[in-house]
RNA sequence: GGCGGCAUAGCCAAGUGGUAAGGCAGCGGUCUGCAAAACCGCUAUUCACCAGUUCGAAUCUGGUUGCCGCCUCCA
Protein backbone atom coordinates (compact mmCIF):
# COMPACT_ATOMS: atom_id res chain seq x y z
CA UNK A 1 0.00 0.00 0.00
CA UNK A 2 2.41 2.43 -1.12
CA UNK A 3 -0.05 5.46 -1.47
CA UNK A 4 -1.65 5.05 2.17
CA UNK A 5 -0.37 7.70 4.35
CA UNK A 6 -1.12 8.34 8.21
CA UNK A 7 -0.16 11.19 10.15
CA UNK A 8 1.78 9.49 12.95
CA UNK A 9 1.77 11.25 16.32
CA UNK A 10 5.27 9.32 17.42
CA UNK A 11 7.00 11.17 14.48
CA UNK A 12 4.36 14.39 14.09
CA UNK A 13 4.64 13.42 10.57
CA UNK A 14 2.42 11.53 7.54
CA UNK A 15 4.11 8.25 6.96
CA UNK A 16 3.66 6.01 4.42
CA UNK A 17 1.68 2.92 6.01
CA UNK A 18 2.93 -0.55 5.66
CA UNK A 19 1.74 -3.16 8.35
CA UNK A 20 4.55 -5.23 9.67
CA UNK A 21 2.78 -8.55 8.08
CA UNK A 22 1.33 -7.98 4.68
CA UNK A 23 -1.98 -7.92 3.76
CA UNK A 24 -2.96 -8.46 7.33
CA UNK A 25 -3.37 -5.05 10.09
CA UNK A 26 -3.21 -5.06 13.84
CA UNK A 27 -5.02 -2.34 15.54
CA UNK A 28 -5.57 -1.29 19.60
CA UNK A 29 -8.03 1.03 20.59
CA UNK A 30 -9.00 2.01 23.29
CA UNK A 31 -12.32 1.31 24.50
CA UNK A 32 -14.74 3.05 27.38
CA UNK A 33 -15.07 2.97 30.95
CA UNK A 34 -18.40 1.47 31.68
CA UNK A 35 -19.76 4.09 33.92
CA UNK A 36 -21.91 5.87 32.45
CA UNK A 37 -23.93 5.83 28.24
CA UNK A 38 -21.09 7.36 26.00
CA UNK A 39 -21.50 10.83 24.67
CA UNK A 40 -20.83 12.35 20.98
CA UNK A 41 -16.96 12.75 22.06
CA UNK A 42 -16.12 8.88 22.62
CA UNK A 43 -18.29 8.14 19.90
CA UNK A 44 -16.30 10.25 17.51
CA UNK A 45 -13.22 8.36 18.69
CA UNK A 46 -14.68 4.79 17.63
CA UNK A 47 -16.50 6.61 14.65
CA UNK A 48 -12.81 7.19 13.75
CA UNK A 49 -11.54 3.84 14.20
CA UNK A 50 -14.02 2.50 12.22
CA UNK A 51 -13.74 4.24 9.52
CA UNK A 52 -9.70 3.55 9.53
CA UNK A 53 -10.58 -0.07 9.55
CA UNK A 54 -13.55 0.06 6.88
CA UNK A 55 -10.86 1.72 4.65
CA UNK A 56 -8.55 -1.06 5.39
CA UNK A 57 -10.40 -3.61 4.29
CA UNK A 58 -11.79 -1.84 1.50
CA UNK A 59 -8.13 -2.13 0.41
CA UNK A 60 -8.04 -5.63 0.86
CA UNK A 61 -6.55 -5.84 4.18
CA UNK A 62 -7.59 -8.14 6.88
CA UNK A 63 -7.90 -6.26 10.42
CA UNK A 64 -8.08 -7.58 13.65
CA UNK A 65 -9.51 -4.40 15.76
CA UNK A 66 -9.27 -4.99 19.38
CA UNK A 67 -11.46 -2.19 22.18
CA UNK A 68 -10.87 -2.71 25.73
CA UNK A 69 -13.70 -2.15 28.27
CA UNK A 70 -12.70 -0.76 31.41
CA UNK A 71 -14.41 -1.70 33.47
CA UNK A 72 -12.40 -1.68 36.72
CA UNK A 73 -11.44 1.95 38.08
CA UNK A 74 -12.02 4.61 40.13
CA UNK A 75 -15.26 5.67 38.23
CA UNK A 76 -16.86 2.20 37.86
CA UNK A 77 -16.01 1.42 41.38
CA UNK A 78 -17.61 5.00 42.68
CA UNK A 79 -20.04 5.05 39.92
CA UNK A 80 -21.95 1.87 40.96
CA UNK A 81 -21.58 2.42 44.76
CA UNK A 82 -23.62 6.06 44.02
CA UNK A 83 -25.84 3.97 41.85
CA UNK A 84 -26.08 1.23 45.02
CA UNK A 85 -24.88 -1.98 42.30
CA UNK A 86 -22.60 -4.22 42.79
CA UNK A 87 -19.79 -3.59 40.04
CA UNK A 88 -20.58 -6.23 37.91
CA UNK A 89 -24.04 -5.91 37.09
CA UNK A 90 -23.29 -2.13 36.84
CA UNK A 91 -20.55 -2.00 34.45
CA UNK A 92 -22.51 -4.88 32.74
CA UNK A 93 -25.48 -2.71 31.93
CA UNK A 94 -23.33 0.20 30.31
CA UNK A 95 -21.29 -2.19 28.25
CA UNK A 96 -24.42 -3.50 26.79
CA UNK A 97 -25.29 0.30 26.50
CA UNK A 98 -22.31 0.83 24.63
CA UNK A 99 -22.51 -1.75 21.97
CA UNK A 100 -25.92 -1.00 21.71
CA UNK A 101 -24.50 2.79 20.95
CA UNK A 102 -21.63 1.87 18.60
CA UNK A 103 -24.45 -0.39 16.41
CA UNK A 104 -27.04 2.61 16.33
CA UNK A 105 -24.38 4.73 14.17
CA UNK A 106 -22.76 1.85 12.22
CA UNK A 107 -19.46 1.22 14.07
CA UNK A 108 -17.79 -2.36 12.96
CA UNK A 109 -17.87 -4.66 15.53
CA UNK A 110 -14.20 -5.23 17.00
CA UNK A 111 -12.90 -8.38 16.91
CA UNK A 112 -12.31 -8.86 20.35
CA UNK A 113 -13.19 -6.36 23.87
CA UNK A 114 -10.65 -8.26 26.09
CA UNK A 115 -12.10 -6.34 29.54
CA UNK A 116 -9.87 -5.24 32.45
CA UNK A 117 -11.56 -7.18 35.11
CA UNK A 118 -10.88 -10.32 33.17
CA UNK A 119 -6.72 -9.56 32.99
CA UNK A 120 -5.93 -8.41 36.52
CA UNK A 121 -3.38 -11.25 36.59
CA UNK A 122 -1.89 -9.72 33.50
CA UNK A 123 -1.14 -6.84 34.77
CA UNK A 124 0.25 -8.13 38.08
CA UNK A 125 2.59 -10.43 36.16
CA UNK A 126 3.90 -7.07 34.31
CA UNK A 127 3.99 -5.22 37.59
CA UNK A 128 6.13 -8.12 38.54
CA UNK A 129 8.62 -8.21 35.39
CA UNK A 130 8.62 -4.39 35.99
CA UNK A 131 9.76 -5.04 39.92
CA UNK A 132 11.86 -7.54 38.67
CA UNK A 133 13.88 -5.09 36.03
CA UNK A 134 13.66 -2.52 38.42
CA UNK A 135 11.77 -0.07 36.69
CA UNK A 136 9.38 0.20 39.17
CA UNK A 137 9.01 -0.31 42.82
CA UNK A 138 6.61 -0.67 45.64
CA UNK A 139 5.86 2.01 48.28
CA UNK A 140 3.38 1.76 51.04
CA UNK A 141 1.30 -1.37 49.22
CA UNK A 142 1.09 0.35 46.07
CA UNK A 143 3.39 -0.12 43.19
CA UNK A 144 4.70 2.77 41.16
CA UNK A 145 6.47 3.25 37.68
CA UNK A 146 10.28 4.61 38.01
CA UNK A 147 10.65 7.05 35.30
CA UNK A 148 13.36 8.11 36.16
CA UNK A 149 14.80 4.59 34.65
CA UNK A 150 12.69 5.30 31.64
CA UNK A 151 15.15 6.94 29.20
CA UNK A 152 12.20 7.80 26.71
CA UNK A 153 9.61 8.69 28.49
CA UNK A 154 8.26 11.92 27.09
CA UNK A 155 8.83 10.31 23.07
CA UNK A 156 5.18 10.17 22.49
CA UNK A 157 4.28 13.74 23.90
CA UNK A 158 7.27 15.46 23.40
CA UNK A 159 7.20 16.87 27.09
CA UNK A 160 10.30 18.05 28.39
CA UNK A 161 9.66 16.39 32.09
CA UNK A 162 11.87 19.37 34.11
CA UNK A 163 9.50 22.19 32.71
CA UNK A 164 6.14 20.84 33.22
CA UNK A 165 4.17 21.89 36.31
CA UNK A 166 3.64 19.19 38.59
CA UNK A 167 0.31 19.00 40.83
CA UNK A 168 -1.75 21.24 38.64
CA UNK A 169 -4.06 19.00 38.29
CA UNK A 170 -3.50 16.26 41.09
CA UNK A 171 -3.64 16.13 44.56
CA UNK A 172 -0.04 15.35 45.62
CA UNK A 173 -0.79 14.83 49.09
CA UNK A 174 -2.66 11.52 48.07
CA UNK A 175 0.18 9.48 46.99
CA UNK A 176 3.43 8.20 48.52
CA UNK A 177 5.26 8.44 45.13
CA UNK A 178 8.97 8.89 45.14
CA UNK A 179 8.96 11.42 42.39
CA UNK A 180 5.67 13.04 41.42
CA UNK A 181 5.69 12.35 37.60
CA UNK A 182 5.71 8.32 38.87
CA UNK A 183 2.61 7.00 37.96
CA UNK A 184 0.80 4.14 39.63
CA UNK A 185 0.63 0.62 38.44
CA UNK A 186 -0.87 -0.93 40.85
CA UNK A 187 -2.34 0.74 44.55
CA UNK A 188 -3.48 -0.40 47.44
CA UNK A 189 -7.08 -0.77 47.42
CA UNK A 190 -9.37 1.79 49.73
CA UNK A 191 -10.91 0.75 52.82
CA UNK A 192 -14.33 0.94 51.37
CA UNK A 193 -13.39 -1.24 48.17
CA UNK A 194 -11.95 -3.93 50.57
CA UNK A 195 -15.51 -3.69 51.95
CA UNK A 196 -16.83 -4.52 48.61
CA UNK A 197 -14.89 -7.07 47.95
CA UNK A 198 -13.27 -5.42 44.91
CA UNK A 199 -9.67 -5.70 45.16
CA UNK A 200 -6.88 -8.16 43.83
CA UNK A 201 -4.81 -10.01 46.65
CA UNK A 202 -1.30 -10.02 45.68
CA UNK A 203 2.37 -10.17 47.27
CA UNK A 204 2.63 -6.52 47.60
CA UNK A 205 -1.41 -6.49 49.30
CA UNK A 206 -4.79 -5.72 48.15
CA UNK A 207 -4.27 -3.70 45.26
CA UNK A 208 -6.58 -2.11 42.25
CA UNK A 209 -4.44 -1.56 39.13
CA UNK A 210 -4.01 1.25 37.56
CA UNK A 211 -5.39 2.78 34.44
CA UNK A 212 -1.84 2.82 32.42
CA UNK A 213 -1.15 -1.10 33.28
CA UNK A 214 -4.72 -1.72 31.94
CA UNK A 215 -4.68 -1.38 28.45
CA UNK A 216 -0.73 -2.01 28.17
CA UNK A 217 -1.58 -5.37 29.85
CA UNK A 218 -4.56 -6.07 27.30
CA UNK A 219 -2.78 -4.92 24.09
CA UNK A 220 0.40 -6.58 24.54
CA UNK A 221 -1.62 -9.59 25.17
CA UNK A 222 -4.33 -9.68 22.22
CA UNK A 223 -1.77 -8.07 19.57
CA UNK A 224 1.98 -8.91 20.96
CA UNK A 225 4.87 -7.32 21.92
CA UNK A 226 4.41 -4.49 19.01
CA UNK A 227 1.65 -4.01 16.68
CA UNK A 228 0.96 -2.15 13.88
CA UNK A 229 -1.79 0.94 14.64
CA UNK A 230 -2.64 2.28 18.31
CA UNK A 231 -5.82 4.66 17.88
CA UNK A 232 -7.39 6.99 20.37
CA UNK A 233 -8.11 10.16 21.29
CA UNK A 234 -5.68 13.42 21.42
CA UNK A 235 -6.49 14.10 24.86
CA UNK A 236 -5.23 10.76 26.54
CA UNK A 237 -1.58 11.02 24.51
CA UNK A 238 -0.48 12.52 27.88
CA UNK A 239 -0.37 10.77 30.32
CA UNK A 240 -2.27 7.46 29.04
CA UNK A 241 -0.43 6.96 26.24
CA UNK A 242 3.15 7.99 27.14
CA UNK A 243 2.49 5.73 30.39
CA UNK A 244 1.78 2.36 28.02
CA UNK A 245 4.27 2.88 26.04
CA UNK A 246 6.70 3.18 28.94
CA UNK A 247 5.33 0.19 30.50
CA UNK A 248 5.50 -1.60 27.31
CA UNK A 249 8.68 -1.11 25.79
CA UNK A 250 10.59 -1.09 29.01
CA UNK A 251 10.05 -4.67 28.96
CA UNK A 252 10.03 -5.44 25.39
CA UNK A 253 12.82 -2.86 23.62
CA UNK A 254 10.05 -2.82 21.02
CA UNK A 255 7.96 -0.29 19.71
CA UNK A 256 4.53 -0.84 21.26
CA UNK A 257 2.44 0.57 17.98
CA UNK A 258 4.26 1.52 14.76
CA UNK A 259 1.72 4.33 14.33
CA UNK A 260 -0.66 6.56 16.47
CA UNK A 261 -3.44 8.09 15.00
CA UNK A 262 -5.59 10.55 17.55
CA UNK A 263 -8.20 12.17 16.77
CA UNK A 264 -9.56 15.53 18.25
CA UNK A 265 -12.48 16.34 20.53
CA UNK A 266 -15.62 17.72 20.11
CA UNK A 267 -16.51 20.53 21.34
CA UNK A 268 -20.00 22.10 22.66
CA UNK A 269 -20.01 25.89 22.80
CA UNK A 270 -16.67 25.91 23.85
CA UNK A 271 -16.46 23.15 25.95
CA UNK A 272 -15.23 20.21 26.23
CA UNK A 273 -17.77 17.33 25.81
CA UNK A 274 -16.69 15.81 28.70
CA UNK A 275 -17.95 18.67 31.13
CA UNK A 276 -21.14 18.49 33.53
CA UNK A 277 -23.88 15.87 33.46
CA UNK A 278 -26.69 17.89 32.08
CA UNK A 279 -24.35 19.36 28.80
CA UNK A 280 -23.24 15.62 27.64
CA UNK A 281 -24.69 14.91 24.43
CA UNK A 282 -25.02 11.13 24.55
CA UNK A 283 -26.41 9.08 21.46
CA UNK A 284 -29.04 7.90 23.38
CA UNK A 285 -30.19 11.22 23.92
CA UNK A 286 -29.73 12.57 19.91
CA UNK A 287 -31.74 8.92 19.22
CA UNK A 288 -34.25 9.63 21.65
CA UNK A 289 -34.63 13.46 19.83
CA UNK A 290 -35.42 11.37 16.40
CA UNK A 291 -32.06 11.25 14.59
CA UNK A 292 -30.99 8.49 13.07
CA UNK A 293 -28.05 6.19 13.52
CA UNK A 294 -26.81 7.00 10.29
CA UNK A 295 -27.43 10.40 10.41
CA UNK A 296 -25.29 11.50 13.43
CA UNK A 297 -22.50 8.96 12.35
CA UNK A 298 -22.72 11.00 8.52
CA UNK A 299 -22.13 14.50 11.37
CA UNK A 300 -19.77 12.20 13.29
CA UNK A 301 -17.67 11.53 9.90
CA UNK A 302 -18.48 14.73 8.30
CA UNK A 303 -14.79 16.27 9.68
CA UNK A 304 -11.66 15.48 9.64
CA UNK A 305 -10.53 13.11 12.41
CA UNK A 306 -7.86 14.91 13.30
CA UNK A 307 -9.59 18.55 13.71
CA UNK A 308 -12.12 18.83 16.48
CA UNK A 309 -15.66 19.06 15.63
CA UNK A 310 -17.99 21.24 16.58
CA UNK A 311 -21.67 20.31 17.57
CA UNK A 312 -24.20 23.07 17.37
CA UNK A 313 -28.08 23.03 17.41
CA UNK A 314 -28.57 22.81 13.24
CA UNK A 315 -25.55 19.80 12.98
CA UNK A 316 -27.41 16.56 12.46
CA UNK A 317 -30.34 18.66 10.62
CA UNK A 318 -27.38 19.74 8.01
CA UNK A 319 -26.61 16.24 7.83
CA UNK A 320 -30.06 15.05 7.19
CA UNK A 321 -30.27 17.08 4.66
CA UNK A 322 -27.36 16.45 3.01
CA UNK A 323 -28.35 12.29 3.00
CA UNK A 324 -31.11 13.11 1.31
CA UNK A 325 -29.62 14.32 -1.22
CA UNK A 326 -27.57 10.92 -1.42
CA UNK A 327 -31.02 8.67 -0.88
CA UNK A 328 -32.44 10.65 -3.71
CA UNK A 329 -29.92 10.11 -6.25
CA UNK A 330 -30.49 6.30 -5.30
CA UNK A 331 -34.01 6.38 -5.04
CA UNK A 332 -33.86 7.80 -8.82
CA UNK A 333 -31.46 5.30 -9.88
CA UNK A 334 -33.37 2.45 -8.15
CA UNK A 335 -36.55 3.28 -10.08
CA UNK A 336 -34.90 4.14 -13.55
CA UNK A 337 -36.41 2.38 -16.72
CA UNK A 338 -35.48 3.87 -19.57
CA UNK A 339 -32.87 6.39 -20.95
CA UNK A 340 -29.85 6.25 -23.71
CA UNK A 341 -26.75 4.15 -22.50
CA UNK A 342 -24.57 6.50 -21.30
CA UNK A 343 -20.90 5.64 -23.20
CA UNK A 344 -18.71 7.43 -20.64
CA UNK A 345 -20.27 5.81 -17.89
CA UNK A 346 -17.10 3.61 -17.30
CA UNK A 347 -14.41 6.30 -17.22
CA UNK A 348 -17.47 8.38 -15.07
CA UNK A 349 -16.81 5.67 -12.44
CA UNK A 350 -13.21 5.00 -12.57
CA UNK A 351 -12.69 8.60 -11.78
CA UNK A 352 -15.01 8.64 -9.04
CA UNK A 353 -13.22 5.52 -7.24
CA UNK A 354 -10.21 7.46 -7.66
CA UNK A 355 -11.32 10.80 -6.27
CA UNK A 356 -12.18 8.64 -3.40
CA UNK A 357 -9.45 6.43 -3.27
CA UNK A 358 -6.79 9.57 -3.80
CA UNK A 359 -8.58 11.59 -0.82
CA UNK A 360 -8.83 8.65 1.87
CA UNK A 361 -5.09 7.33 1.13
CA UNK A 362 -3.81 11.33 2.19
CA UNK A 363 -4.68 10.45 5.94
CA UNK A 364 -8.62 9.76 5.27
CA UNK A 365 -9.24 13.19 3.71
CA UNK A 366 -12.75 12.81 4.32
CA UNK A 367 -13.38 16.18 2.88
CA UNK A 368 -11.84 15.25 -0.13
CA UNK A 369 -13.78 12.37 -0.15
CA UNK A 370 -17.57 13.48 0.35
CA UNK A 371 -16.53 16.31 -2.02
CA UNK A 372 -15.78 13.48 -4.52
CA UNK A 373 -18.89 11.64 -3.68
CA UNK A 374 -21.10 14.73 -3.99
CA UNK A 375 -19.60 15.82 -7.08
CA UNK A 376 -20.24 12.11 -8.69
CA UNK A 377 -24.03 12.70 -7.42
CA UNK A 378 -24.21 15.98 -9.29
CA UNK A 379 -23.16 14.14 -12.50
CA UNK A 380 -25.64 11.34 -12.36
CA UNK A 381 -28.28 13.44 -11.67
CA UNK A 382 -27.61 15.89 -14.66
CA UNK A 383 -27.53 12.40 -16.42
CA UNK A 384 -30.32 11.11 -15.23
CA UNK A 385 -32.58 14.18 -15.99
CA UNK A 386 -31.41 14.79 -19.34
CA UNK A 387 -32.19 10.77 -19.86
CA UNK A 388 -29.01 9.85 -20.25
CA UNK A 389 -28.45 6.73 -18.55
CA UNK A 390 -30.02 3.03 -18.80
CA UNK A 391 -30.70 0.61 -16.70
CA UNK A 392 -27.68 -1.08 -17.14
CA UNK A 393 -25.76 2.09 -16.31
CA UNK A 394 -27.61 2.88 -13.26
CA UNK A 395 -27.17 -0.66 -11.95
CA UNK A 396 -23.44 -0.42 -12.31
CA UNK A 397 -23.59 2.71 -10.68
CA UNK A 398 -25.42 1.54 -7.54
CA UNK A 399 -22.62 -1.57 -8.08
CA UNK A 400 -19.82 1.20 -7.17
CA UNK A 401 -21.77 3.41 -5.03
CA UNK A 402 -22.14 -0.06 -2.75
CA UNK A 403 -18.24 -0.61 -2.75
CA UNK A 404 -17.48 2.87 -1.69
CA UNK A 405 -20.20 2.63 0.84
CA UNK A 406 -18.11 -0.31 2.54
CA UNK A 407 -16.13 2.50 3.78
CA UNK A 408 -18.18 5.35 4.60
CA UNK A 409 -21.64 3.04 5.62
CA UNK A 410 -23.40 6.50 4.82
CA UNK A 411 -25.70 5.33 1.72
CA UNK A 412 -29.15 3.38 2.01
CA UNK A 413 -29.45 1.28 -0.53
CA UNK A 414 -33.27 -0.16 0.86
CA UNK A 415 -35.74 -0.53 -1.84
CA UNK A 416 -38.72 0.97 0.14
CA UNK A 417 -41.77 -1.27 0.52
CA UNK A 418 -44.77 0.31 1.44
CA UNK A 419 -48.08 -0.46 3.26
CA UNK A 420 -50.93 -1.54 1.20
CA UNK A 421 -53.00 1.22 2.82
CA UNK A 422 -50.36 4.12 2.01
CA UNK A 423 -50.99 3.23 -1.63
CA UNK A 424 -54.57 2.93 -1.64
CA UNK A 425 -54.45 6.33 -0.54
CA UNK A 426 -51.99 7.53 -2.88
CA UNK A 427 -54.28 6.39 -5.15
CA UNK A 428 -57.26 8.40 -4.06
CA UNK A 429 -55.44 11.50 -4.33
CA UNK A 430 -54.23 10.63 -7.63
CA UNK A 431 -57.81 10.31 -8.01
CA UNK A 432 -58.96 13.56 -6.65
CA UNK A 433 -56.60 15.29 -8.48
CA UNK A 434 -57.61 13.97 -11.57
CA UNK A 435 -60.58 15.39 -10.76
CA UNK A 436 -59.80 18.54 -9.44
CA UNK A 437 -60.74 18.04 -6.25
CA UNK A 438 -57.65 19.83 -4.90
CA UNK A 439 -58.99 19.99 -1.35
CA UNK A 440 -59.62 16.57 -0.73
CA UNK A 441 -55.63 16.23 -2.97
CA UNK A 442 -54.56 18.07 -0.20
CA UNK A 443 -56.22 16.73 2.70
CA UNK A 444 -54.63 12.81 1.98
CA UNK A 445 -51.53 14.82 1.51
CA UNK A 446 -51.78 15.91 5.38
CA UNK A 447 -52.56 12.59 6.35
CA UNK A 448 -49.92 11.05 4.83
CA UNK A 449 -48.06 13.19 6.84
CA UNK A 450 -49.37 12.48 10.10
CA UNK A 451 -48.10 8.60 9.01
CA UNK A 452 -44.96 10.04 8.38
CA UNK A 453 -44.37 10.08 4.85
CA UNK A 454 -43.90 13.18 2.61
CA UNK A 455 -45.59 13.48 -0.67
CA UNK A 456 -43.70 14.08 -3.97
CA UNK A 457 -45.12 14.67 -7.44
CA UNK A 458 -42.32 13.23 -9.59
CA UNK A 459 -42.24 12.48 -13.74
CA UNK A 460 -42.61 8.89 -13.33
CA UNK A 461 -46.17 9.72 -10.95
CA UNK A 462 -46.38 10.58 -6.62
CA UNK A 463 -43.66 9.04 -4.54
CA UNK A 464 -43.89 8.59 -1.15
CA UNK A 465 -41.03 9.44 1.29
CA UNK A 466 -40.07 8.53 5.24
CA UNK A 467 -39.62 11.40 7.19
CA UNK A 468 -36.98 11.05 9.89
C1' G B 1 5.51 28.91 32.67
C1' G B 2 6.10 24.40 29.13
C1' C B 3 4.31 21.57 24.77
C1' G B 4 1.03 21.37 20.67
C1' G B 5 -2.96 22.80 17.32
C1' C B 6 -6.04 26.25 14.59
C1' A B 7 -7.50 31.03 11.69
C1' U B 8 -10.39 30.17 4.00
C1' A B 9 -17.92 32.87 2.09
C1' G B 10 -23.69 33.70 6.64
C1' C B 11 -22.22 28.51 8.90
C1' C B 12 -19.19 23.78 8.32
C1' A B 13 -14.94 22.97 5.47
C1' A B 14 -10.96 20.88 1.16
C1' G B 15 -6.80 22.79 -0.77
C1' U B 16 1.31 23.08 1.35
C1' G B 17 4.18 27.20 -4.91
C1' G B 18 0.51 27.93 -10.75
C1' U B 19 -4.43 31.35 -9.83
C1' A B 20 -10.19 29.12 -4.43
C1' A B 21 -13.39 21.40 -3.94
C1' G B 22 -17.74 19.95 -1.46
C1' G B 23 -22.00 20.29 2.17
C1' C B 24 -25.73 23.49 4.67
C1' A B 25 -28.17 28.15 4.17
C1' G B 26 -29.50 32.13 0.38
C1' C B 27 -31.05 33.81 -4.59
C1' G B 28 -32.93 32.80 -9.73
C1' G B 29 -35.17 29.01 -12.90
C1' U B 30 -37.62 24.03 -14.31
C1' C B 31 -41.54 20.93 -12.59
C1' U B 32 -46.52 21.56 -9.89
C1' G B 33 -53.56 23.02 -9.34
C1' C B 34 -50.83 25.25 -5.28
C1' A B 35 -47.10 23.33 -2.43
C1' A B 36 -43.27 20.21 -0.98
C1' A B 37 -39.38 17.42 -2.61
C1' A B 38 -36.14 17.01 -6.52
C1' C B 39 -33.27 18.89 -10.49
C1' C B 40 -30.55 22.93 -13.12
C1' G B 41 -27.96 27.61 -12.60
C1' C B 42 -25.75 31.64 -9.58
C1' U B 43 -23.22 33.05 -5.04
C1' A B 44 -15.05 34.45 -2.00
C1' U B 45 -10.58 38.80 -7.50
C1' U B 46 -9.81 36.38 -2.31
C1' C B 47 -7.78 32.89 2.24
C1' A B 48 -6.83 36.91 10.46
C1' C B 49 -3.10 41.10 10.07
C1' C B 50 1.99 43.11 8.71
C1' A B 51 6.53 42.46 6.23
C1' G B 52 9.77 39.21 3.28
C1' U B 53 11.24 35.23 -0.52
C1' U B 54 9.43 34.26 -5.68
C1' C B 55 7.94 35.40 -12.53
C1' G B 56 3.97 33.67 -9.34
C1' A B 57 1.92 32.76 -2.22
C1' A B 58 -4.20 30.63 1.01
C1' U B 59 0.17 27.52 0.47
C1' C B 60 7.25 29.06 2.06
C1' U B 61 10.01 32.51 5.94
C1' G B 62 9.88 36.15 10.04
C1' G B 63 6.72 38.97 13.14
C1' U B 64 1.73 40.44 15.23
C1' U B 65 -3.19 39.36 16.88
C1' G B 66 -7.12 36.09 18.22
C1' C B 67 -9.16 31.18 19.51
C1' C B 68 -8.46 26.16 21.39
C1' G B 69 -6.27 21.60 23.61
C1' C B 70 -2.79 19.01 27.00
C1' C B 71 0.60 19.52 31.30
C1' U B 72 0.36 12.68 36.30
C1' C B 73 -3.15 8.46 38.28
C1' C B 74 -9.35 11.77 35.36
C1' A B 75 -11.17 8.20 31.19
Amino acid sequence: MPSLRFYNTMTRSKEPFTPLQPGRVSIYSCGPTVYNYIDIGLARRFIASDLLIRYLEYKGCEVTHVINITDLDDRTIQGSESAGMDLKPFTEKYTKAFFEDIEAIGIKPATEYPKASDHVEDMVKLARRLLEKGMAYEKLKSVYFDISRCSKYGKLSKLDLNKIKVGSTVDLDDYEKENPRDFTLLKRAKLSELKRGIYTKTEWGNIQPGWHIECAAMAMKYLGESFDIHTSSRALIFPHHENEIAICESLTGKPLARYWLHSDQVRTSSKNVNSAEEDRVTIRKLLRQGYAGREIRFWLLSNHYRKPLHYFDDALQQARRSLRKLDECVDCLNHLKDGQPYEEIDQLIYDFKQGVGDAMDDDLNISAAFSAIFKFIKQINKLISNSLLDRTGADSIIGVLKKIDIIFNIFNFEIQQLDPELLDLLQERTFAKNQKNWGRADQIRELLKEKGFLVKDTERGPQLRLIK
